[in-house]
DNA sequence: TGGAAACCCGATAAAAATGATCGGGATTCA
DNA sequence: TGAATCCCGATCATTTTTATCGGGTTTCCA
């Protein structure tokens, strides 16, 4: 089970633009020099204004920046924007039901996981990783 | 993002061998009547047991059987002897550290995404679902 | 004691998802 | 007008997931 890197891309990207907030339109070439390819990242700037999570200028000194303030945009709606929606397994949306004996139970368990990593995911704001900023680099 | 088929499929096993827990092997055959293809369901039932979370009888009469108690089984042992780790990206483990700005900060968010995951995947066992049982079938 | 029932296992094939690239188009600024 | 920049559908490459194959080993039991 696995986050890809399409959704970290996407995080990353909207990170930027969230330092960057107020400043004006951010270019692709720009935000794609935290290492990613720029095609590949303009793809899923792409979702995130198809979502309503970016807006764009087009034209020279164009660029991207939010579409809202970073209080207003969770990781959760990241993500979703780009990988689509959390679901687990088909069983949850349509398929016959119940005909096997305990699947039932499986079901209902698996809705409360994904009930609960959307709720994870929705609890985190741009904002919160703004003021993340100030604490020191486990890393090093 | 999603969990694929390949967790589900050990959550379903499991919570029949659940079911049927002191009631003696039950053999691969049996269990794969939920509708999983017999040989891939093997290949799970083979990485539970060398992740300790089933036992096997072989030979004739033999068959799979839960190794400890469904208390003792959660649905992240589960998932994770069928799909690994719970990852969400590189940056995580190993990776030259943090030499872009505001990467450091996504990765905090990272974590804690991970911990919060595995805390809920933790959190629900073999018997939680076995007393989910009673419940009504929301499907129909 | 032999055969059937059952698990074991490495290899490989098929399908799907992900990651990345291409090439041209449209818009806007200076 | 021309450069900067976003837009977009198509396609290719890679990886992961899903599934199958073919043979092996163990054990029961008649």
């Amino acid at each position: 089970m696995k986050l890809s890197t399409k959704g970290k891309y996407a995080v990353y990207a909207m990170h930027y633009l969230a330092l960057k907030n107020g400043e004006g339109p951010q270019a692709l070439k720009v935000i794609a020099e935290m290492g990613v390819p720029e095609q590949y990242l303009e793809q899923l700037l792409g979702n995130l204004r198809r979502a309503g999570l970016v807006k764009t200028v087009r034209g020279a000194q164009g660029g991207y920046e939010l579409a809202r303030t970073p209080k207003e945009i969770t990781v959760g709606d990241i993500i979703e924007a780009t990988e689509g929606p959390i679901s687990l397994s088909e069983c949850l949306s349509e398929q016959s039901p119940c005909t096997k004996s305990g699947t039932c139970a499986a079901r209902y368990v698996w809705e409360k996981i994904t009930t609960s990593i959307n709720d994870i995911l929705q609890g985190i704001t741009l904002q919160d990783m703004l003021e993340q900023k100030g604490e020191k680099c486990s890393h090093e």
